[in-house]
DNA sequence: CTGTTAGCGCATTCAC
DNA sequence: GTGAATGCGCTAACAG
C-alpha cells in the first residue's frame, strides 16, 4: 500500500504548520481566506483524505456510526440501513454495519466490535429490548444509541419504530370485520424477538376485542422459517375446520406461508386470506399485492440518525419516537367466502354474509 | 463516553510494561506461560479490547475490509454482503459496508472513505468494471481488491462472479426452443452497469445463434425501474404481434415487469413467458416461481473474502474466478401457446406445436 | 491569525 | 523474557 498522504505533507508543501492545516479542514477557529484557498488547493493536488484512525485514536469524534441489524436479507432491515446509510452521508458520517443474524452472542460481540471502532454511538435493533446484554454494554460504555424498531417498554437512551401491539390488534379487528372465525397466527420464535411478541400480544388483544379466540398459533425459526411447512400440513391434514385467515407476524413469514398454503391446494385469498407485517418490496410486487403493515422502513433509519444525533450533541433527553404506520390492504385478505373449506362441514353465521363484499372499502 | 480500558490500564494491573502486554495479545515473540495467562486474566477481568484506530495507526493491519455495493436493498448485494460478512467473521475481519446507488460519483467517493479507514483490502461491485474511477484509484492507493459480480475483460486484481454473457445466450436458446419467435428484453440502463450489458450481448448473441431477433429492448433505470410501466403498455397498446416472452436483466425487473403485465390484463405464463436473473428468494416464493438464472450470491460474497485474503497476504497474482449458475425453471416460461396473443392475427409455425408440452422437462 | 507542543493507544525497535 | 522509548496522523491546548 503507497504511503498516503498526510497532514505534514500538505503543510511542508504549503509552507504552514500542520496545526493551521488541521484548522483549515476542520473548519475550526480563524483563518485568513488565502491561507483556506492555499490549503485547499494542496488538499486536492495531493490528494489528501484526513484518517480516520488518528482521529479516533484523538477520542475526537471519527463520525462513525456503528449498526447493528439481524439480518441484512431481510428487506425490512436492508431498507432501515439503507435510509440510515443516506441520512449518515448527508451528514458527514460513515456508517459501520453489522449483523447479529438474530443471535445473542452475535449482537453482544457486534458491540464489542463497535465499541473497538470507538463510534460516535450506535443505531441497532436488538432481538430483546427488555434483556439485552449489548445495550447494558452500551450503557456501561456511555455511548450513545438508538434502537431502531424495537419498541421497549422502559426507559432508554432512544427509540424508533411502530407501535406493533397497536397495530397488530388492528389488524386482528380487521380481520374479525371480514367475518372470519377461524384465525390462526404465524410468528417468529418469541424467545428471539421483541417484535413478534408485541405483534402476537396485539394480535390476541385485538382478537379477543373483536369476541374472537386465536384457532392456531404456529411458531418458526425468524431467519429460515423452519417448522412453518410441517406445521401448516399437519393443521390442515386434520379434520375439523381449518384456519380462513392468518397473520403472519412479518412479510417474509407471510409471503412463505402463501406459498406453502397454494403448494397445499389452498387459494389465497380465495379459501384463507393472509395479512403480513412490514411492507415489504417483494410483496407489494406480487398479485395480488400482499395485505400487510407497512412499517416506514427508510424512515426508521433516517430519524434515527437524526435523534443519534440529537444525543450526541445536545445529550438531550430524547426517549424516541412511534413513526405511523400504515394497513396496506392488498387482494390477499377478503371477506371469508361461503364456503371456506371445503373439507369442513361448518358454515359461517348467516349474519356475516352481508360483509362478504366489504372488502373493497379500503 | 467512559474512559475505555487500554493497555496501559492492563499492564498496570499486572504489573507488567505494555510492550508485554502487547506481545500476549498479539501472539508475537516468546513470553512466560505464567505471564501469558496473567495478562489473559485482566483482559478479562477489565474487559479490554484493543483500539482499532491505534492499531490503523500504527499503520499495520486493522482486520478491515472495505466494502462497496451498489445498493443495499437489492436482494443480490444483500446476499452477497451477508455471505462476506459471515466469512469475514470467520477470519476475525470486519467488513466497512457501503452503498453506491450505482452513482459513479458515490462509488468514487467510497472509496475515498474506505481509504480513509485505512482498510486492508476492499471487496466491491462497481457499475463498470472497465472503466471506473473507484478501481484507478485503489490501483493508485496500492490497496488490494476482489470485485464482486463484475467479471471484466481486461485483467484486474481480482474478480468472482458469473459469466452473464454465457448464461444470457442460454436463455435466449431456452426461450427459444419452447417456440417464442416475438422476445423482449428488459435491461437496467446499459450505461450503468456491465452487467446489463454482458448479459443483453449475451441475450442478443444467443438469439442469433438461435436464429431469432430481439422483437423489443426496453431499458430503465436499474434504481426504481423507471419507464417500464410506459414502455410494456406503449408496445402492447400497439396493432400487431406482441412479445410472448421476455428476458429481464434482473429478477427485481422480472417481478416488476410480472406485476406490469398482469396490471394490463395479460396472464404470465399462459400469455406471455419472463426469465429473471440472480434467483433472489422473492421470485423463489412466488406462485408459480419465477424462471430465473440462479447465481451464488452467498458464495461470491465468501469466496470473494478468500481471494482478497490470498491477495493481502501471498500478493499472488489470482486474477479471478466464475462461478457457476443455474437456470432454475419455475412456472414462469412455458411453451408458446397456440394464440399467444389475442390482439394480433398470427399463428405460431405449425412445426413449433410439438413443443407446447415440452415445458415440464427442467 | 498562525506555530509549537503534547499526547491519544498501540506495535515495535532496541536495550537489558 | 521483559522494559523503555519512539512515532504512526491528528487535534487541542497554549503561545506568540
Amino acid at each position: 500500500m503507497a504511503k498516503a498522504v498526510t497532514i505534514k505533507d500538505i503543510a511542508q508543501h504549503c509552507g504552514l504548520s500542520v496545526a493551521t492545516v488541521s484548522r483549515v479542514i476542520n473548519n475550526k477557529g480563524a483563518i485568513r481566506a488565502e491561507t483556506v484557498e492555499r490549503v485547499e488547493a494542496a488538499v486536492q493536488a495531493l490528494g489528501y483524505r484526513p484518517s480516520m484512525a488518528a482521529r479516533a485514536l484523538k477520542s475526537a469524534s471519527n463520525r462513525t456510526l456503528g449498526v447493528i441489524i439481524p439480518s441484512l436479507t431481510n428487506p425490512v432491515f436492508a431498507e432501515t440501513a439503507a435510509g440510515l446509510q443516506q441520512q449518515a452521508r448527508l451528514l458527514g458520517y460513515t456508517p459501520l454495519i453489522l449483523s447479529s443474524d438474530y443471535d445473542d452472542a452475535l449482537e453482544s460481540s457486534a458491540v464489542e466490535n463497535l465499541l473497538a471502532y470507538q463510534v460516535d454511538g450506535v443505531l441497532l435493533t436488538v432481538n430483546d429490548a427488555t434483556s439485552s446484554a449489548a445495550l447494558e454494554r452500551l450503557d456501561e460504555a456511555g455511548v450513545p444509541y438508538c434502537l431502531m424498531h424495537n419498541v421497549p417498554r422502559q426507559r432508554v437512551a432512544g427509540f424508533i419504530g411502530v407501535d406493533n401491539f397497536r397495530a397488530a390488534a388492528e389488524v386482528a379487528t380487521r380481520i374479525q370485520a371480514l367475518g372470519h372465525t377461524r384465525i390462526g397466527m404465524v410468528s417468529g420464535d418469541f424467545m428471539r424477538t421483541d417484535r413478534a411478541r408485541d405483534r402476537y400480544a396485539g394480535f390476541l388483544a385485538g382478537l379477543k376485542y373483536a369476541g374472537v379466540e386465536l384457532a392456531h398459533l404456529v411458531q418458526v425459526d425468524p431467519v429460515n422459517a423452519t417448522g412453518l411447512q410441517e406445521s401448516l400440513s399437519r393443521i390442515y391434514s386434520q379434520e375439523g375446520s381449518h384456519p380462513t385467515a392468518w397473520f403472519c407476524s412479518n412479510d417474509l413469514l407471510a409471503l412463505a406461508t402463501i406459498a406453502q398454503l397454494e403448494a397445499m391446494g389452498r387459494s389465497v385469498p380465495d379459501d384463507v386470506s393472509i395479512v403480513g407485517f412490514d411492507g415489504i418490496q417483494a410483496g407489494a410486487l406480487r398479485q395480488p399485492m400482499l395485505t400487510s403493515v407497512r412499517t416506514p422502513n427508510l424512515e426508521i433509519g433516517s430519524a434515527s440518525v437524526d435523534l443519534l444525533m440529537a444525543q450526541i450533541h445536545d445529550t438531550s433527553s430524547n426517549t424516541g419516537r412511534k413513526l405511523d404506520y400504515h394497513l396496506m390492504e392488498g387482494g390477499t385478505l377478503a371477506a371469508v367466502s361461503e364456503m371456506p373449506d371445503p373439507d369442513s362441514g361448518n358454515t359461517p353465521d348467516p349474519h356475516l354474509q352481508s360483509l362478504d363484499e366489504s372488502k373493497d372499502d379500503a
